[in-house]
DNA sequence: TTGAAAGCGCTAACAT
DNA sequence: ATGTTAGCGCTTTCAA
């Protein structure tokens, strides 16, 4: 049985394969009368239009690439999952790629990307400042690691670190440590600046967190390792809380407190930024600023397809963030008595 | 400035449009002479072959298809990762796409799959048994839930389990718990299956972890609560040790210990099975039995990409798991005196 | 409104 | 070994 196509629906519905066409595409200009009957024919057979010979001709893929550093990154992970939901219900499908941080294999998934003619591409960059060359002709959107130049779509992580630093205030914090993400990623100097901007409406607590920030990569090792430096402190110069550039590395810090014998949340805070599923799994539950994934992702979605005009994007777009409570946030321990206590360490 | 195709291509090297064709795609039938001068012109022109003229032509995709339930459970995020991997290092792109664990979407990802003509199609079938209805004329294998009559890859759940458990046995245990997955899932009844083997060569301990299985999702929650209605047992019923079927189980099941006091190791074991990342940033860090992730994905793509014959899959490939120590296990703690002592809960 | 026909860029069969 | 040419299945002018 051979694979039938627009010539058999037309040869059976006695007209033209134009109007065959005419018909799949909701063409307006076809009589109701051949519109039913050309739609029987299609039911009757079975037809199902060749999505390549379409492309080919009309120069529209109903592909949408995404290309993320890293799916292991439970972030990245909930980003192409929403992704691919909201391109599917707009009838386009996703191909995904891995760039593993390296700005050479994104050049190259861009390429193959543009090559295979896709109607747009969701490119969360790789770290570090390197010129994009984006690929001409298909509608690129950055995500979350913005960069001059692009349609940019991310939460507002400045924002979003503010909420969380100005929760520990709230709660009677002063000594706040930060662990920020690598300096060379936009995000975490963004999520930098919001930690001080919180801080920058309280002198006292500007003062004694400033040297309490420390920089590390966003994952588990390096904050485990931060950590462990800025918990070494004395009892009265360490950290009373902290503010963690994501989930994992907050995992890391609290790994780092337990190992010092400092209890989470009782003599040491943790707010962190992402919440993505995993805060929700571990002991105790992350206190975190959750970005709003589904919102970013459909955005991006929506941006590509709706085929946005540059200049729409003169400034990129930002979502809110939330605070959502977990169970590593506590008021701050009253100051020990001077005398004998047990001292971790 | 146009897009160069072929023809440009022909005419720049003085040749037909069929020997640019051959040159690229490396027929042996081309002067030495021809194919340098051919490439030269390629170079220089920058040209470009076009996928989708070409797979119209030749019925060749180079895309394959990958359909999974869920992209936040992190075992598929590893396997999505590794495949794309796979196939990229072997000249395909990968389209992505997430059943939800619905037999009706799934069947509709793989019609579209089918109909854009992808070279093969890894599929991760959602749970239950249902009549899978593949597309046919496109290769697919099935990937960790084996489904009968498809080609399938996955780890050895069986043996895996079994190694969990030996494990514990030889650490000493006598009372082991079993989180089970849910009965609906073909892993899940594979690794309560080697469960059973390992307690069959011990009757004591077999006589006395029997009771000791529950049924719960893979998910942290349901775990959770099926630990707790383990843990709640008196001391000397009580499980010392708990294999649970999944990582996301396990960390259910030690904050069920948590809540009522009893700690882990110390006085509860846990071993998962599956060892992704997760489990080594949680306290304390999973003894967990690892699948072959890497391994199962770079099966399934070469499976598809080098055509193997359904007939040599007769029965299923299978990898071996392997133990991972971590920090959740211990020998089971001497009884303590009959005598007043903490009791939790 | 509909039909006829020219390609989209490439590969493969056939011819030389 | 290379050239020629007929499509792949569809969309889209251009006519009617």
């Amino acid at each position: 049985m051979k694979k039938i196509s627009i010539k058999d629906v037309a040869r059976e519905a006695q007209v033209a394969t134009g109007t065959v066409s005419r018909v799949i595409n909701d063409h307006p200009s076809v009589t109701e009368e051949i519109r039913v009957r050309v739609r029987r024919v299609i039911e009757r057979l079975g037809y199902e239009p060749d999505p390549l010979a379409r492309s080919m001709r009309s120069k529209i893929s109903r592909l949408i690439g995404i290309v993320i550093p890293d799916l292991l990154n439970p972030f990245f992970a909930e980003l192409v999952q929403h992704a691919e939901q909201a391109a599917t219900s707009r009838g386009h499908n996703v191909i995904f790629m891995t760039s593993f941080d390296d700005v050479g294999k994104e050049a190259d998934r861009l390429a193959q990307l543009a090559s295979r003619k896709v109607d747009g591409i969701i490119l969360v960059p790789s770290n570090g400042f390197h010129a994009l060359k984006a690929p001409k002709g298909v509608p690129m959107v950055v995500v979350d690691r913005l960069l001059p130049g692009y349609p940019g779509i991310s939460a507002d992580h400045r924002g979003g670190a503010k909420l969380a630093v100005d929760y520990l205030l709230k709660l009677g914090h002063r000594r706040i440590g930060c662990i920020a993400g690598p300096s060379n990623s936009v995000p975490a100097k963004d999520r930098l600046e919001g930690f001080r901007d919180a801080l920058s409406a309280c002198p006292e607590a500007a003062k004694a967190s400033t040297p309490l920030i420390v920089e590390a990569a966003f994952d588990y090792h390096s904050a485990r390792l931060a950590s462990t430096y800025l918990l070494a402190m004395a009892r009265d110069e360490r950290p009373t809380a902290i503010f963690t550039s994501s989930d994992q590395q907050a995992i890391g810090c609290i790994r780092a407190a337990n190992d010092l014998g400092i209890p989470v949340p009782a003599a040491l805070s943790i707010v962190s930024f992402d919440r993505v599923q995993l805060a929700d799994i571990v002991t105790p539950r992350l206190t975190a600023v959750r970005q709003p994934i589904g919102d970013i992702a459909s955005a991006a979605v929506a941006t590509l397809l709706d085929g946005l005009k540059p200049h729409a994007f003169e400034a990129p777009m930002h979502f809110q963030c939330e605070l959502v409570e977990g169970e590593s946030t506590a008021p701050p321990q009253v100051p020990p008595p001077l005398t004998a206590r047990k001292d971790p360490g």
